[in-house]
DNA sequence: GTGAAAGCGCTAACAA
DNA sequence: TTGTTAGCGCTTTCAC
């Protein structure tokens, strides 16, 4: 019933030319209510469906943006495309997604394949908010908008506010009555490990006691392993990322220490398969990712508008979600920022 | 040096009219290889770049596929669109991609957004492989693939094969001289929950010991509580997915069950974070779903281009990811069917 | 071997 | 208020 419906058969059939049957379907120009709606009944019954690919030849907008992202498991890259998607759908865009895995060549047929296609904007994303993508954006004719992931200077791009998330880590647990806190994070060649660490000491007022190391729960094992070999009992620990915090929170378990009678533990990513089966489930930072998603969606649709946008980072804040691994209840501490 | 330029303005430089233009580019008609060359040269030193919206309208091609997915988590439909992306990006295919999040209404604003844009054809996928997505495909004019999702009678569909994969894991055990093994799996309600018991049972011989659970880790560290409760201790588990055997290795270890030494366990599904994060890591099945993603993408494009495609579901073969939760090596056990 | 011209399905400017 | 017409950028007969 939907097959092959040209607009010239929906205005034959309503007996008024292409142009009035164009106009009535999206209510520019002046005609009779009358005409309007007979118009739009004859479409609907025909199942007549407007081919997009003549409207974005002519219109020269495709209705139609790129996602490149660098993080092909999805950690990063899903919650920001569903926040881009949600932002966009009721704009009638739609967004094409690939994966470059770290592959230039890759990255470049992607792109080269969304440019010939006409979308109307390009959004990227990575892993780690430092790295460049292996990928060159100079010289594109459409707007870009970088969203967890370095970009060139100048570039409009999008990160959470590292700083403020770690802030609000450190003021939980120091709102808790925690006066003994320390910082298990990732290695310090990563920006946001460094960022993290250097909020934490403010909030601290001192230098406490960073300790940079992977990404990984063995990581939070170790730390508190060398933590209790140097005799040091914290009451408080803020860790980089939730894999470790779970490590963390194991550690302490099999030492005897009660997690979080003992000592609270508050993670980073709100990464849900790791924050709730941690037991108990885990205290951490959302970087609000979706929210991302969404705010880069109208941006570069702003852009494509023609709306002036500054170049620039800008840093989103993060949220602290309060599951039990603190004690302690959401109105306590001090919201989020 | 790329924008806005057309296959005219490379006709006119090149001194060729677009026609022949259009020919050399396209390796079509017939030339002196001289004038190919040329217009070929010319239009890589304008940085031409072929306008896709007004090819598709005319071959009726858009060179595009959707991804509808009800995994907006990602756990399968990241494999699942990194494969298609793969299959299909060297035929200048590109993948909108779009969660619907178990809602009807924005499943269908999608679906009429990638049929307005003329997809050539759509892949279907979801989190369970017995629960059709909130969504009605009938009468669409284009080719339609499930992947990891159910559909309606006659649909082509792609899972992986369950039977199979519980097959492999419960083999491998009994093939490590394992004889007491228990399976402790998800809820009866999930097809892939029977199919998965219905093969263990199979493979050992007689009834074995099923429990149905959550698909948690939660559920792993009550199944060993009972199994200890009720005085049974095996030396084999075979578990329903990666979480529960997470929380199995977990609940062993607390009860000085040394794993592998005392009891195998498999997992299911290769869930990295989980999988490889487990103490010992865990052997488990995977269900090689980015594999089932380009054969998604294969099929779609074959019946785009009018290749017959018999409906049915076909059922792709898992395999074992040998890690340390069972010991034994890979040349011990049968390869993968 | 190369060019001219028609047309994909639609929108928008201009006539009537 | 409605219809006519000229394209959007490209591919593809069909002449020459």
């Amino acid at each position: 019933m939907n097959y092959r419906i040209r607009l010239e058969d929906v205005a034959r059939a309503a007996d008024v030319s292409v142009g009035t049957a164009s106009k009535a379907l999206n209510g520019n120009g002046r005609m009779t209510a009358e005409t309007r709606e007979r118009v739009q009944r004859t479409a609907r019954e025909m199942g007549f469906r407007p081919n997009a690919v003549a409207r974005a030849l002519i219109q020269q907008r495709s209705f139609t943006i790129g996602l490149l992202t660098g993080d092909s498991y999805g950690r990063f890259s899903m919650p920001l495309m569903s926040g881009i998607s949600e932002a966009l759908v009721h704009m009638g865009i739609s967004v094409f997604m690939c994966g470059i895995e770290d592959d230039p060549e890759l990255a470049k047929v992607h792109l080269d394949a969304m440019l010939e296609k006409q979308v109307d904007g390009i959004i990227c994303t990575g892993k780690r908010i430092d790295r460049q993508l292996p990928l060159s954006t100079e010289g594109i004719p459409i707007p870009v908008v970088y969203a967890f992931a370095a970009a060139p200077e100048g570039s409009v791009v999008l990160v959470a506010n590292d700083e403020q998330g770690a802030t609000e880590a450190t003021e939980w647990l120091l709102g808790l009555g925690r006066r003994n806190i320390v910082h298990v994070t990732g290695p310090e060649s990563f920006h946001s490990a460094r960022m993290r660490a250097e909020a934490y000491r403010m909030a601290l007022g001192h230098n406490g006691q960073v300790m940079h190391g992977q990404w990984s729960e063995a990581w939070g094992h170790e730390a508190v392993a060398r933590l209790w070999a140097e005799g040091t009992r914290p009451d408080g620990i803020f860790c980089g990322n939730d894999q470790i915090a779970r490590g963390v929170v194991d550690a302490l378990r099999e030492r005897g220490a009660d997690v979080p009678g003992d000592v609270s533990v508050v993670g980073f990513d709100n990464w849900e398969i790791v924050a709730a089966a941690t037991r108990p489930p885990l205290t951490t930072i959302d970087m609000n990712l979706r929210e991302l998603g969404r705010e880069a969606g109208r941006l570069v649709m702003a852009m494509a508008s023609g709306e002036p946008v500054e170049p620039g980072v800008r840093a989103l804040p993060c949220s602290l979600v309060v599951r039990s691994s603190c004690g302690g209840h959401r109105a306590a501490a001090p919201e989020a920022a």
